[in-house]
DNA sequence: GTGAAAGCGCTAACAA
DNA sequence: TTGTTAGCGCTTTCAC
């Protein structure tokens, strides 16, 4: 940055940017050691109540302002937070991410963003260059092997969102239960034949709601297929809903609603009727689920108070309950319907 | 990740955070000083190639890190940059954040992300909290009052987006050609008189779109209005529409997407034609611009491009230029059509 | 209650 | 080329 020039005629005294006001310049001015002044002001009750006036009274007057890295170096801690995602364009993480941000920010600390794009590799990266600047980890929808989180636990607390590890504090959507309600919800609409379109595989909510779709079906004695994996974008939802389609199913369940979005407007292109001839259902109700065309049916829950919880469950790692799983609902919109009767020949 | 085995002693979560490796330990089990570690690290050139392979293979093995915090305190410099959005649910943004974040990392920084909410008092809050932190900020959609920027600007280099303001660099998108664009078309669609609905009034690229707009429809010999101030939510949208459907203009132009695609619903739910009865268009082309119903017109403009810009700009990188605005162009969608010909009474 | 001093882990003169 | 040493700004014993 030795970007100069820019201020460098007006305003500022040249030199470049002002030098801050130190705890050593406060103490001087009040006369005091700098370990008074540090002391009136991050231990008030351990310093004499005339000096501690004067010294905050200076301190205000001089605006000084503790410089954050110097209390984190003989501290140990930088009251930083990081916070890793794999899409930070989803929709999705955006209400994790307000809600994180906002928790984060009225305990006093600092949020630092990651976007892995869904490759651990950049997410180890990311955890790399971070894990000297941050105190603790939220990783969503981390990609990373348990191996390579167990080695980061040792070194910082770590918790995981949508996604579960044993021995690891977590806060996850119930995934299970919104697959039970989909399945729920389409044989009640005679749906005999489900087709879901996978999402990347080593995301660990793909397992868990394919292997809950595919349990409830079962259960319900319906068919049901996994297609892809196919990458969980708008884009994408082209090529998931083109296969969805030539498979025959009924019923299409999106990996997520970007994907689902995806399929929606592939299927309106193509002139295909939903619902009439095909279902759709999706995970995640994120913006613009609710006016999509048709809207899209599918399972929200409530992922700003999960980036609270996440945050929550960072700071209070002794009453960190692991294992939160925050409650998932199926929201039925014009996108599922009735099978096609004509499907029995 | 790299190399198990932290130290000699355990890897094991048991008490606390493992103990970090340090340029001592480094230097020690080399047999060098830690002047000498630092170097072969940092600066390779200026050691000899004998003793830096050594050294770098030493803490290689060793699984070295260098801690960020205490190389920021001698050398002045964190590498962590700061990015303050005023609605990080504003998909509007996530291009910004993905472009921001991604260049920042390219070049070695690291991202701290802010929202203020649209409150100068919370971007104030997160100023004061970051200045000791970062190396510089980019301000989107500041709403700090100039004498506050300018302070900031004395202490820590600062860029700008969508806001101009003297003596600061900045990149914002075409508002002006964008609105006059928008003018140009409703025009030509036979529309005699506009409504903007405006958005909060100390947001910089509300007056701007404003004044262009009010400035072209002169032009064009068009009545324009403005209304509002709106919060610029899908929700607000519901008022916003109710009001400028009471106007009596044949054509909405919104302050962003997210209050247009709000319109749009309100309108849908009172049965109000669009653009049989009221043309409608917004600012930003938002994820979910596309497929709303009907699907709206708006301006576009390369945002995650504008992220990239911003961190270059920080960076000082000679490529970006202050000032730079980048091109808006209006795309057409069906949101907007001919004025009711039942206008001439 | 207050001050002096020893670091936190690293960088950067300055010596050798 | 390499080692020694003094900080960076703050916290925190430990004396007084």
């Amino acid at each position: 940055m030795g970007h100069k020039g820019l201020t460098a005629d007006e305003t500022v005294p040249a030199g470049g940017p002002a030098r801050a006001v130190t705890l050593h310049d406060v103490a001087r001015e009040a006369g005091v050691a700098v370990s008074t002044v540090s002391r009136a002001l991050s231990n008030p009750e351990r310093v004499g109540a005339r000096t501690r006036e004067r010294v905050q009274a200076v301190a205000r007057r001089m605006d000084y302002r503790p410089n954050r890295i110097a209390q984190a170096l003989p501290r140990g801690r930088t009251q930083m937070l990081a916070l890793l995602v794999s899409d930070i364009t989803n929709p999705h993480n955006f209400g994790l991410v307000r809600g994180a941000e906002a928790q984060a920010s009225a305990a006093g600390f600092l949020l630092v963003l990651g976007d892995t794009q869904g490759s651990p590799e950049l997410e180890s990266d990311h955890v790399c260059r971070l894990s000297s600047v941050v105190d603790g980890f939220v990783l969503a929808s981390s990609r990373l092997p348990d191996a390579d989180l167990l080695q980061l636990q040792g070194r910082r607390s770590v918790v995981l969102f949508n996604r579960e590890v044993d021995g690891f504090p977590s806060v996850v959507t119930d995934s299970v239960g919104g697959s039970r309600q989909i399945v729920e919800h389409l044989a009640a609409l005679g749906h005999r034949s489900i087709a879901y379109l996978a999402g990347p595989s080593d995301a660990w909510a793909d397992g868990v709601r394919w292997r809950a779709l595919s349990s409830h079906a079962e259960d319900a004695g319906i068919e049901i297929a996994r297609l892809g994996p196919f990458s969980p974008t708008v884009d994408h939802g082209s090529v998931a809903a083109d296969v969805g389609l030539s498979s025959g199913a009924t019923a299409l369940v999106a990996f997520n609603d970007l994907l689902a979005i995806g399929v929606l407007r592939r299927l309106e292109r193509r002139g295909v009727d939903v619902p009439g001839e095909v279902s759709v259902a999706g995970y995640d109700d994120i913006f613009g689920s609710d006016f999509c065309h048709p809207p899209l049916t599918t399972v929200t829950s409530p992922v700003e108070q999960a980036g609270r919880a996440v945050i929550d469950l960072l700071l209070g790692a002794r009453s960190a309950r692991p294992g939160l799983v925050l409650p998932a609902d199926l929201r039925v919109r014009e996108s599922s319907g009735p099978a096609p009767s004509t499907t029995i020949p």
